[in-house]
DNA sequence: CCTCGAGTTTCGGTACGCCTAAATCCTACG
DNA sequence: CGTAGGATTTAGGCGTACCGAAACTCGAGG
């Protein structure tokens, strides 16, 4: 009755899981619907074989929720596809914001063997190319803690630890302004009236002001490496 | 009109490509059948499809030729499939005999551009682990002078050149003989009544003498060292 | 020259994953 | 409290790739 899943049906688990990666409302099926690129009722007809397998909670009309064994199934391909991406960039000199969809492509076809070998030569790695966590083989997530750049108070100092990967374009212009993973950030000020956020960035020579949209701001999680540590782990 | 191959159709043609790689008669229906281990009618159907892709020649009843079009696909895929092969032996510490399997799912799932890259990584090898040509990215293939061991006549002495990959099982009883690319071997003499051909393994202390039963005689490809260069070229 | 059987094709049918259109549900506003 | 409109599900279909069974072809042997 294990039946191992489809590339389709790894892809719903896996947005399904990023979906409340980063916060807990459970997904929709309109939402999913948009990420998959597909039409509603082939997320309705989806989803119901998702539950057969025993893989999500659903009751109609409701949200979409991952059981314990769609977790894991989650947590593997997510362990594949950051790997995947790490590999693409430490072995094969692909920039960060061309990786996305080659490693899609390559997580449905690469076997447990495959992964656990690229893991061994690319030292274990515990995160991506965008500051993405890597899970461990047993589905284990150690969530870094930190914050969206845009919820930080002006003073506040740190360093880059994640950056969504979703736009490929806003990529290549954050490394084009020298944003990287592990760049040190000072949040200057907000400008008035919903304006951008004027960040500092660097230290020492190499450190320029850059102003912040709010959809960058949203992409960019900074880990406070001055004051109090654990000050991040809940979330509103 | 150019539709990008479906995975299916990828490996139709590869089929079609391989029969006639190393001997020059085309494959038939049922023979197509076999390898891809599908119904008969299921090739029917995909031969007409095939067809209509401008990928084959076919006429009812008879057998399946790769167009120009085709052979440049089935190259293509060639390409891939042992550029993978040699990147699982060399990069991630496969053994031979476990990476056709991986490739064949590999091959579909990659881009051209990570070809190319790991390709570039590689340092352009020329062939792949079991000693098979790998083409150029533009479909020239350097077919190594060389003939199945079972051919040669006793005094002959050469080096491996080519060990056919389709029985893991013989790869890895292979290795344990120690009888890997590039070996020497000379044919002493045959035995009787279809016995086996007694070959010498290895120069100098190494060098072991080994029976070689028709099945394995004729998957090892040898080139010769001593006599005349490019006698090997036509066959049969 | 005719026939018989192996090889091939055609014919209906299945599973999967997707679609549009139509029916249904639920909620929030009036 | 009732209903309109958005979200969701159902119904009916499509394309791909597969199957088994039935129909057909063709060439070798009688």
């Amino acid at each position: 009755m294990k039946s191992q899943p489809s590339s389709s049906i790894e892809d719903y688990v896996k947005v399904i899981y990023s979906f409340t990666e980063w916060q807990d409302k459970p997904i929709t099926s309109s939402q999913l619907a948009a990420r998959l690129g597909v039409a509603n009722s082939s997320v309705s007809e989806m989803v119901r074989k998702l539950k057969d397998q025993g893989l999500v909670d659903h009751r109609p009309y409701g949200a979409v929720r991952l059981t314990a064994d769609g977790e894991r199934l989650a947590l593997t391909m997510v362990r594949r596809h950051r790997l995947l991406e790490t590999f693409l960039v430490q072995e094969l000199g692909y920039s960060w914001d061309e990786v996305h969809d080659e490693a899609e492509q390559l997580e449905h076809a690469v076997s447990d063997t495959f992964v656990e070998r690229l893991a061994e030569k690319l030292g274990h790695p515990d995160r991506d190319p965008h500051g993405d966590p890597i899970p461990s083989p047993t589905g284990r997530v150690e969530r870094p803690s930190a914050l969206p750049l845009g919820d930080l108070d002006p003073g506040h100092e740190g360093r880059i630890t994640r950056i969504s990967d979703d736009d490929p374009e806003m990529l290549r212009y954050l490394a084009r302004e020298r944003i990287v993973l592990d760049t040190a950030v000072h949040v200057v000020r907000r400008k008035p009236f919903g304006g951008p956020l004027v960040v500092r960035i660097g230290a020492g020579n190499g450190a320029h002001e850059f102003d912040v949209p709010d959809s960058i701001a949203s992409s960019l999680w900074v880990h406070s490496d001055s004051s109090h540590e654990g000050c991040t782990l809940e979330r509103a």
